[in-house]
DNA sequence: CGATTTTGACCCGCGC
DNA sequence: GCGCGGGTCAAAATCG
C-alpha cells in the first residue's frame, strides 16, 4: 500500500539524523523479509536540489532471485553523519545536464554483504560524456524526431552531393536547443540490465574507453516513446552499474509488466502494488518528472525539504500532506497515478 | 515467425 | 583535414 509506505517514512525514528548542513538524505530499503536482509537498497539523495542520488543493491546470497522473491520493506531513513567515503554520482541540474558530482556517503552503506567496499571515484566514462552528450543530443534529437525514412532521404540527398539539405539539417539542429532530461545513477548489482517495469530494446553496444566493460544502448519499446537508456558497468568498481535515462516516458508502465513486477518483487502487496518498491528505477523516472515541473513539486528549496533548525524538528510532519492535498498538487501531472504510488510525500511540496 | 540481440558500418562533433 | 570517440543504424543471427 502506497500510503503505508509513505507513513512508514514519516514515522521512522531517524528524523533527528537529518541534520542541518547535510543536504544528503539517505534511505535504506530492505528488500527481503524482516529476518533475512538478503537485499538492501540504499538510496542516497546526494543533493535534493540537484536531483542526484545513488542506489545500491546488495545481495547477501548473490542472486537476483533473492531480490525477486523477497519482500519490500523500508527500514531506515537517515542522513550520513560522517562523510567518510566519497562516491560518485551524476546529477541533473536545472538545465537538465548530467554532470558529475562528488557526494559523501556513509560507511554504513555496507549493511550486508560485507564485501570490500571500495571507494568510488569519479568515473571518467560519465564525466567525459557530459561534454559529448550535448553533441550526441543534437545529433540524436535530429534523428529521433525524423523517422527512418526521412533519415534515408537525407542520406540519399547527401550522397547525391547536395549540401543545401545539409545546411538545412544543421539549422534544424540549432533550433533544437531543448535537450531531453537525463538522469544517471549508480546501482550496485550483479545484473547489468535491471528490471524497471518498462520494456527495452537494445539497439547498440560500444566499447567504453579505458574500460573492459561495454556500454549498452536501449530504447523503450513502447511506440513513439522517446526514452532511451545507457547501461554500463563501472570499471573502477565492477559491482556497480551506471544507468543513464534520457527523456520521459509518454505512457504508463506496461500494465502486464507493472503487475508482474510488483507481484514478483512484493507478494505481500499484491492488492496494491507499489512501483516504488517494485521498480526502483521507475521511481527515478518520477523524479525526472519532478525536475521538469519544479513549480508543482518544489517549495523554496528542492523537494520542499526544510532543514530542521534543531534536532527536535520534525521534517516529516512538515511535509506530510493529506491525500486531498496530494491530489491537488499532482492532478496535472501526466503520470499522476504512478507518482502518487511511488513518491514518498517527503519529496513533495509542503502546502502553505 | 515475430521480437529481440548482436555487431560492423556509418554518422557526427570535436580537438589537434 | 584527419583521427578519435560516442551514438545510432540495420542486416544478420538468435531467441522464445
Amino acid at each position: 500500500m502506497a500510503d503505508e509506505i509513505r507513513d512508514f517514512y514519516y514515522h521512522q525514528p531517524f528524523q533527528e539524523d537529518i541534520r542541518l548542513g547535510y543536504n544528503n538524505l539517505y534511505s535504506q530499503t530492505r528488500v527481503g523479509d524482516s529476518n533475512d536482509s538478503s537485499v538492501v537498497q540504499n538510496i542516497h539523495m546526494l543533493d535534493p536540489s540537484f536531483m542526484s542520488y545513488t542506489t545500491t543493491h546488495e545481495f547477501l546470497h548473490g542472486s537476483s532471485s533473492d531480490y525477486a522473491n523477497s519482500l519490500g520493506k523500508p527500514f531506515g531513513f537517515s542522513a550520513p553523519s560522517t562523510p567518510s567515503d566519497q562516491a560518485f554520482s551524476s546529477i541533473i541540474n536545472k538545465d537538465h545536464d548530467v554532470k558529475p558530482v562528488l557526494g559523501a556517503i556513509n560507511n554504513n552503506d555496507v549493511i550486508v554483504g560485507g564485501g570490500s567496499e571500495t571507494p568510488v571515484t569519479p568515473n571518467s566514462s560519465i564525466s567525459n560524456s557530459s561534454s559529448n552528450e550535448a553533441a550526441a543530443d543534437d545529433q540524436d534529437s535530429n534523428k529521433s524526431t525524423n523517422n527512418t525514412k526521412k533519415d534515408k532521404e537525407v542520406k540519399e540527398i547527401l550522397e547525391d552531393g547536395e549540401d543545401a539539405s545539409k545546411k538545412e539539417n544543421k539549422a534544424k539542429k540549432k533550433e533544437k536547443t531543448q535537450r531531453p532530461p537525463k538522469f544517471a545513477f549508480m546501482t550496485k548489482s550483479e545484473v547489468d540490465h535491471l528490471e524497471d517495469g518498462y520494456r527495452w530494446r537494445k539497439y547498440g553496444q560500444k566499447a567504453v574507453k579505458n574500460s573492459p566493460y561495454p556500454r549498452s544502448y536501449y530504447r523503450c519499446t513502447s511506440q513513439k516513446c522517446p526514452v532511451k537508456k545507457r547501461v554500463e558497468r563501472s570499471y573502477q568498481d565492477p559491482s556497480i552499474v551506471i544507468t543513464t535515462y534520457e527523456g520521459q516516458h509518454n505512457h504508463h508502465l506496461p500494465s502486464t509488466l507493472r503487475g508482474n513486477v510488483a507481484r514478483m518483487l512484493n507478494p505481500s502487496m499484491l492488492s496494491s502494488p507499489s512501483p516504488l518498491m517494485a521498480a526502483p528505477q521507475a521511481f527515478h523516472q518520477q523524479l525526472m518528472n519532478m525536475a521538469q515541473m519544479p513549480h508543482q513539486f518544489y517549495g523554496n528549496n528542492a523537494f520542499g525539504i526544510n532543514p530542521p533548525t534543531n534536532s527536535s524538528s520534525n521534517m516529516y510532519n512538515q511535509n506530510v500532506i493529506t491525500q486531498h492535498e496530494l491530489h491537488q498538487q499532482l492532478q496535472f501531472s501526466p503520470d499522476y497515478g504512478l507518482l502518487q504510488d511511488m513518491v514518498p510525500s517527503m519529496f513533495l511540496k509542503q502546502e502553505p
